[in-house]
DNA sequence: ATAATCCCGACCTTTTCTGTTGGTATTCAG
DNA sequence: CTGAATACCAACAGAAAAGGTCGGGATTAT
């Protein structure tokens, strides 16, 4: 179980705007080229963010990305997702169609907690929080 | 993020395993037959399970594999290292070489954080307790 | 007009996942 | 001793996902 790197960039991404304080969007070459990442990967990164609602782009020359929202407002969770799709680990939950054994499926249920366990510590984490301990260390 | 079948596989034959009360081992290909999983690749992951010390074999006719130890005293977490490796999450934690940004990178935390909460979630959960579920439910 | 920028679809390479095949070694029962 | 049942193991193969690149089109400030 590995963090994809779509993931890291991603979030990596979004607290680099989470710092830029200024009202001007930052241009995704800004951002990788001072996070050091692939420039286009990143750019379908930025896509999905942009889908899931957490940033907004404007085109055009100075154009660029930035928060949607206050970084307060967004959690590690929403990037995660938005990024990721749904953070559901099994394939055999109810809501998905469900699997033959159900109901009597020791296993299912671990994963439904170890669901539980990722959302709440993802949810847990907002946005500002972690732009805010990066300069405090 | 998604678990593997590797994963989920495994996790049902331990559990399998754990209910089968007798002392005689369990062939491969009962448990293969009764959960319904592919035999080939569940004798893979079985053998991964085994260097884990997770479960003993016994070769030859009426030979198979049992629990190494109580059912209490396996957890999720050991099952599911054994049969993925080490549960951390990304490549750039310190033990692991660590990268150039290090200190100052706050994404990391997130990761480190998360893997506290997969690994107290999965550890906090024992085979003998999920055996009992299934019973009882 | 031009340069900076976002947008998007198609492609590529490498790795991982999910198995399968075929053969070897070991042990029990007769 | 023989045969069947079993675990063990290495090599292969197809599918999917990860990670990334390319080329061109659309939009906008200057």
């Amino acid at each position: 179980m590995r963090i994809s790197s779509r993931c890291e960039y991603g979030l990596r991404a979004m607290i680099y705007l989470a710092r830029a304080e200024r009202d001007d969007p930052v241009p995704l070459t800004e951002i990788a080229r001072r996070e050091d990442m692939p420039t286009a990967f990143l750019e379908r990164i930025l896509a999905r963010l942009r889908e899931g609602g957490l940033v907004a782009s404007t085109r055009g020359a100075s154009g660029g990305y930035r928060l949607s929202r206050s970084a307060g407002a967004i959690s590690v969770a929403d990037i995660v997702t938005a990024i990721e799709g749904p953070l559901s680990l099994v394939g055999c939950l109810p809501d998905e169609g469900g699997c033959a054994r159900a109901g009597s499926c020791a296993s299912q249920r671990v994963w439904r907690r170890l669901d539980d366990a990722i959302s709440r510590a993802l949810g847990d984490i907002s946005l500002d929080e972690l732009s805010v301990e990066a300069i405090t260390t």
